[in-house]
RNA sequence: GGGCGCAUAACUCAGUGGUAGAGUGCGUCCUUCACACGGACGAAGUCGCAGGUUCAAAUCCUGCUGCGCCCACCA
């Protein structure tokens, strides 16, 4: 085959890697640091994906939208920086190395914290960040060489800094304070890190003794072994059947102490349960809150790993959930037990573990968060940073308007150590330097905090941690702040938020101009994707292709296949009728697809069939092409359209200019659904249905007895064509890069000719 | 308890104060000269329900119903 022919159908698995291939050998993804670099400058800083991932929907449909987004401004000559990087997913790491271990029968503490930090640092040299080779499958463009990982020296320096100057302006301390606790993973989470499951519960009612044998008084709770650490039981001061108790002790059943019968108008909601609250102080948020009002006494009643502890007293190193039981069982057989209904809850699990996390008092540090989400509030409401769509700003609003402190240690091995060191005084010392020697205050030895940081404390510090800050470089004064943020929804407050905060703290300056968001994609039927419902897809079986057995095995693991499968085909009703499984389809293909669904849609149902409708698309651009090519021989393309005169010619200039508005108008407003509906009508029904059939009896030639005409408008028709071809073949490259790369490599176009 | 959003053709979704749109699917026909990963023609919607504003509403407003998401410490 020579240069100018074509395949009759398109095979992307033949075109997309060479081309890829091609692009980082002739270096166009890299940005210029050069402060005399003349052109604009277009930053978007990729959300850095963990270590431990690999491609999914949701990645996929990241690096499709933010690659539009960046070869677009690329091919407008706009010194473009896509900055990538890899999260080490402080919490998520730790566990599935931990994971390892335990199939290995040891344990981080066997191994201790040197040796496992050391392992998991192999476990990265190995494994770790594959999900970058996988990104480029999909035609990521991002400057590769700068790539950064949350825990390289660099960024660790930027993670000790702004952690130093927070706490010098004292925006950092150190706290006890009731948090959530994971007695799994053993370590504390923040809120954002809780997630509240509604489920099935009983409410169980029990009597304390009144002191000196005068009646009892009835309590409701959903966690019966938490009376271990009660210290008072609350009335509303205007009920008038309790009024009489006011004042009066209550004899604990099982731990010798009397607590006190307290009125509290703000706990108690008479119409609920007995109209009488157990507090636990120690344990609950509310009955915390409560403690702190009447000077209660807070008593834990749990280990770090979930049991309880000397003040259980005859449940002492039980589990949480067997002491609930005990506790029950004895307070029946002292016939106190009052009866249990059945009863709705909400149940904080661990974002991560999925256990049912505890309300624990414990010492942690935490970030002041009003002084820093004023200015991130100011900077949306002055317009300095757009969020698209606009209906998450008040989302943004909302969460920043009632922020609570932001937790940051965690019980980790696997993170940035907390840079500060504390002597056998209790003073500590807060230090930029690796390490620390004597105390600041008082000189004596000093050791370092245990604890490690929240993830999100490094990736907050994104925009301009991965650019050299603090040192200022080049790189920082040319590309912070950034000009586009552009990630998924959920992550709106664990990331976006913070970094805007952090970057308006740290730059003065918001850290990009305008928040993208897109949503989540899920299974046909609107379902989210899991490994539990069976109804994941990997991206790459899609560009590749995979017999449904692959695909379910992946969806399913470990499933019986036939099961699976009915599974996988009921989450993708237009899968069903696929046969053996999914055809290449192509990076092209799955990309058009992605950035063909509205931004504004919180859910982005993957349909099957949908993949294919562009990449029969895609074969239409193909077999276009491979049309015209014969007819192009010759041709003067130039910057500007040529002169036209013939009607068909003035039309389709006018409609590839008008497409042309169209596709920029949609990238411009993060409207890529309709830049991609705007192309396609334009190729397929205006040029190839109206304008391609339109040429044929221009050029003749196409029957063995017609010659090929070589007169004005045969010429000039060829012209127009070429220029239309080539024009349009740029206007789709930033959505499918590959095929549009391989055709325009072989058209006339401006200095080839 | 607060907040946000959605309800348009069989499916998935765009859309606009002034005669209902796309893709896919479906039906009939066509392997004819780029493409059957194609072409031609066609069927298909009381734009959730009820009010209101307007010359005009599917589009704006109010209420209702259904669905979804987020935030929140009711024992």
């Amino acid at each position: 085959m020579t240069d100018r022919e074509l395949a009759k159908a398109y095979d992307p698995k033949d075109v997309e890697p060479r081309w890829y291939a091609y692009w980082i050998e002739e270096n166009v993804f890299a940005a210029v640091d050069d402060a005399a670099d003349p052109r604009p400058v277009y930053v978007l800083p990729m959300p850095p994906p963990n270590v431990t991932g690999s491609l999914h929907m949701g990645h996929a449909m990241t690096c499709t939208l933010e690659d539009i987004l960046v070869r677009s401004f690329r091919m407008r000559g706009y010194n473009t920086l896509w900055l990538p990087g890899i999260d080490h997913a402080g919490i998520a790491t730790q566990t599935v190395i931990e994971r390892q271990l335990k199939r290995e029968g040891t344990n981080r503490h066997q191994l201790g914290r040197e040796r496992f930090v050391e392992r998991i640092w192999e476990w990265k040299a190995t494994s770790g960040g594959r999900i970058t080779e996988q990104q480029r499958v999909m035609g990521t463009s991002a400057d590769w060489p700068r790539t950064r990982f949350t825990m390289d020296a660099e960024m660790s320096r930027a993670v000790r800094e702004a952690f130093v100057r927070l706490y010098e302006e004292g925006l950092i301390y150190r706290g006890t304070r009731l948090i959530y606790w994971d007695c799994e993973a053993q370590t504390v989470l923040s809120n954002l890190e809780v997630e509240n499951e509604p489920a099935k519960g009983e409410l169980f009612e029990f009597a304390y003794q009144v002191e000196g044998g005068e009646g009892e008084l009835v309590v409701a709770t959903t966690r019966p072994e938490t009376m271990l650490g009660d210290t008072a039981v609350a009335v509303h001061p205007s009920d008038p059947r309790y009024t009489h108790l006011h004042g009066k002790r209550l004899v604990h059943p099982f731990v010798n102490r009397t607590i006190p019968v307290i009125t509290d108008g703000i706990l108690v909601d008479p119409e609920f349960g007995t109209g009488a609250v157990k507090v636990t102080p120690a344990h609950d948020f509310n009955d915390h809150a409560t403690g702190k009002r009447h000077g209660l006494e807070e008593i834990s009643i749990l280990n770090l790993d979930g049991t309880l502890n000397a003040e259980g007293g005859p449940f002492a190193g039980m589990d949480r959930f067997v002491a609930r039981k005990a506790v029950k069982k004895a307070l029946e057989d002292k016939g106190l037990a009052r009866g249990s209904k059945p009863h709705d809850l909400v149940l904080p699990r661990s974002e991560r573990s999925g256990t049912i996390v505890e309300p624990m008092i414990s010492t942690q540090w935490f970030v002041k968060m009003q002084p820093l989400a004023e200015p991130a509030l100011a900077a949306v409401r002055s317009g300095e940073t757009r969020i698209i769509p606009e209906e998450w700003t008040k989302t943004y609003e909302h969460f920043l308007s009632n922020i609570l402190d932001w937790c940051i240690s965690r019980q980790l091995w696997w993170g940035h150590r907390i840079p500060a060191f504390h002597c056998t005084d209790g003073h500590i010392t807060v230090t930029r330097e690796d390490t620390l020697c004597r105390c600041g205050t008082c000189g004596k030895p000093v050791t370092q905090d245990e604890d490690v940081l929240d993830t999100w404390f490094s990736s907050g510090l994104w925009p301009f941690s991965t650019l050299g800050w603090p040192a200022q470089t080049p790189a920082l004064s040319k590309f912070y702040p950034a000009s586009d943020l552009e990630t998924g929804y959920d992550i709106l407050f664990f990331w976006v938020a913070r970094m805007m905060m952090m970057g308006i703290h740290f730059m003065g300056k918001a850290p990009f101009s305008r928040v993208l968001l897109h949503g989540m994609v899920v299974d046909e039927t609107g379902e989210k994707m899991s490994k539990v419902k069976g109804n994941v897809i990997d991206p790459l079986d899609l560009i590749h292709g995979a017999t449904f057995d692959t695909v379910v095995e992946k969806a399913l693991p470990g499933a019986p296949p036939d099961e699976a499968l009915k599974k996988f085909k009921r989450a993708y009703p237009s899968a069903a009728q696929m046969g053996a499984g999914f055809p290449a389809y192509g990076g092209d293909a799955l990309r058009f697809t992605l950035a063909s669904y509205s931004p504004q849609a919180k859910r982005i149902p993957l349909s099957p069939r949908k993949i294919e409708g562009y990449r029969h698309f895609c074969n239409k651009i193909w077999n276009a092409t491979r049309f015209a090519l014969p007819f192009l021989e010759g041709a003067q393309v130039a910057d500007t359209p040529p002169a036209a005169t013939l009607l068909a010619n003035r039309w389709i200039l006018s409609r590839l200019d008008a497409v042309t508005r169209t596709a920029r108008q949609g990238i411009d407003d993060f409207r890529l659904d309709e830049a991609t509906q705007g192309l396609y009508d334009f190729f397929w029904n205006e040029l190839c249905s109206w304008y391609l059939e339109l040429t044929k009896p221009v050029f003749g030639g196409r029957k063995e007895d017609e010659p090929r005409r070589d007169d004005d408008a045969a010429r000039e028709t060829r012209d127009v064509l070429a220029y239309t071809l080539e024009a349009a073949m740029r206007l789709l490259h930033p959505f499918v890069p590959f095929i549009t790369e391989e055709i325009w490599q072989k058209l006339p176009r401006p200095g080839t000719a």
